[in-house]
RNA sequence: GUCCCCUUCGUCUAGUGGUUAGGACACCGGGUUUUCAUCCCGGCAACAGGGGUUCGACUCUCCUAGGGGAUACCA
């Protein structure tokens, strides 16, 4: 049987680095075994998901390159993929398991639950509180849970309740005996006590949606999902899907739970860690080749001795015997890295075309460049290929080429131990030289430079600072023959007379 | 509290009884250089602790400690 796993993701939120990270290996297993990856929307909290947030989820895979062979907008087999249109289909399954004695009607109103707060300290109060409730309250012994009040309740008068048009939830029966074992492809067996599984949790809420659980189950099911990788956050609920697979006669598919992905201080990776939504790492100036790189790494290895590998690499490597069991911590200062290596990866036409967006973001360029600065945009890319660590970095860089630089002050551009009348010899010298020999040719000029800087008894260095200043505008900037040669120099030189003008003021 | 999972350099990892415990990021030196980068070379740095098993444990096992996760009509 071919294999088959889907990324099902709740439309609560922005797609985030966990997300994506589950995604990405579902898709790389899928890959790897010339299986099938499905999306599948678990919109089942009506009160939190957003349309918006389904857009994103779109824009994000798109970004990052994902196909899917089965989803809500490439259809598929086994649709519809979104769980709210298969409402019908939840109701159903969880009636056969009320008729099957194995999950039962709950009557205990939300508001009775809201006293099992989530310590026994907490709960303990509220049950010394409110004294008249206590032998009513929904609150199981242990002092967490449910306790189990409405699984006495006598089948046929629950459903004269249900009939007469209480309200209700269906909840799951979970042996109170007994354990529940299953094998999970990287972590082997775990065993529950049936006692510590989340007693009877509920499967259809009064709303008439399912909870996760229930939808998760019958639409794994119903769509032949053989594999399903998830956060290892789930391993508690595990016992009870296999609970439910029992209770239905299906065969689960194997599980495997993904190691979790942490902030620097080792908690679960959230937004306090700095960017967690993909969206956001491409706005800061991610690519996301190096994205889907760095992440793929987490907690998971393919060839040792190689760092960098793309999405097909990753898909024909993939091994779930090489993914590690130990929580990863995600590495803003390693992304940063890999970023830099895809960046000088890029083939000058690519990073001109990623740059352009940030460049007309910071307001150098139109959204659409004009022929000239799209031109200027080519010339500048390879300027600044060694030297980008985002995309971001990108206007700063090059704001030169796009704008007038303030003229700067005098002490920015002398150069150590020289005073303003050295530094007018030295910046008068350069663009004498500058206009003579042009810098079409970078070694000619660069010789003709150094010649002359010995001449005059200086460095190199002392005649280029205050020129890169005077041009720039900046201490730091890309190879100044080349970025004059990119800006024309026919641009610098007024720049260069500016500049020589406050230095003989001062002087 | 209870249950479950995890534990190799600061971080990501290789390693499946016998290795000088390897690589990458970061960091620290050095070189190239026109500033900044890139690039190259070198260095620092780890098997959580304690019992077993074994001729021999990072590798198998147990205990302890530490970390994480879960304990919802959210997923």
């Amino acid at each position: 049987m071919s294999v088959r796993v889907r990324y099902a993701p709740s439309p609560t939120g922005l797609q985030h680095i966990g997300g994506v990270r589950t995604a990405l290996f579902n898709y790389l297993f899928a890959r790897s075994m010339n299986g099938s990856f499905i999306l599948r929307l678990e919109d089942t909290d009506r009160t939190r998901s957003k349309d918006e947030y389904v857009q994103n989820l779109y824009d994000t895979f798109k970004w990052l390159g994902f196909y899917w062979d089965e989803g809500p907008d490439v259809g598929g087999p086994k649709g519809p993929y979104i769980q709210s249109e298969r409402f019908a289909l939840y109701r159903e399954y969880a009636q056969k398991l009320v008729d099957m004695d194995k999950a039962y009607y709950c009557f205990c109103g939300q508001a009775k639950l809201d006293q099992k707060i989530a310590t026994p300290a907490a709960a303990n109060a509220a049950a010394v509180a409110d004294v008249d409730s206590q032998e009513d309250n929904a609150q199981a012994e242990s002092g967490y849970g449910y306790n189990r009040h409405c699984r006495s309740i006598d089948p046929a008068e629950a459903q004269r309740r249900v009939d007469a048009g209480e309200p209700y939830v269906i909840r799951l029966k979970i042996p109170l005996e007994g354990s529940t074992k299953f094998t999970d492809l990287l972590l082997g067996d775990i065993e529950w006590k049936n006692a510590d599984v989340n007693p009877d949790p509920v499967l259809l809420k009064s709303d008439g949606f399912p909870t996760y659980h229930l939808a998760n189950v019958v639409d794994d099911h119903t769509m032949e999902i053989t594999h399903v990788m998830r956060a290892q956050e789930w391993i508690p609920s595990a016992p009870l899907h296999m609970l439910m697979y029992q209770a239905f006669g299906w065969t689960p598919p194997k599980l495997c739970h993904l190691p979790m992905v942490l902030g620097q201080d080792g908690q679960k990776l959230s937004k306090r860690h700095g960017a967690t939504a993909v969206d956001e790492f491409r706005k800061k100036g991610y690519l996301k080749d190096a994205l889907i790189n760095y992440v793929a790494m987490l907690g998971c290895s393919y060839e040792d001795g190689r760092d960098l590998f793309s999405l097909e690499d990753l898909s024909r490597l993939f091994k779930i015997e090489h993914i590690n069991k130990a929580p990863a911590v995600f590495d803003y200062v390693k992304l940063e890295w890999f970023n830099g290596q895809y960046i000088r990866q890029l083939t000058l036409e690519q990073l001109a075309g990623a740059m352009t967006p940030y460049l007309a973001d910071a307001g150098l360029v139109q959204a659409s460049p004009t022929p000239i600065e799209a031109a200027l945009i080519a010339q500048a890319a390879p300027l600044v290929r060694e030297r980008l660590k985002y995309l971001t970095d990108a206007p700063e860089a090059l704001r030169f080429l796009f704008a007038e630089p303030a003229v700067p002050a005098v002490e920015e551009m002398l150069p150590k131990k020289l005073d303003a009348a050295a530094t007018v010899r030295c910046l008068t010298t350069a663009r004498a030289l500058l206009v003579e020999i042009g810098v079409a040719d970078h070694d000619t000029v660069e010789a003709a430079f150094r010649a002359k800087a010995e001449e005059l008894g200086c460095k190199l260095g002392d005649m280029l600072m205050p020129l890169r200043m005077a041009v720039t505008g900046t201490k730091v900037s890309p190879p100044l023959f080349e970025s004059i040669h990119a800006l024309g120099v026919e641009k610098a030189l007024p720049r260069i007379d500016k500049a020589l003008a406050v230095l003989q003021a001062a002087g």
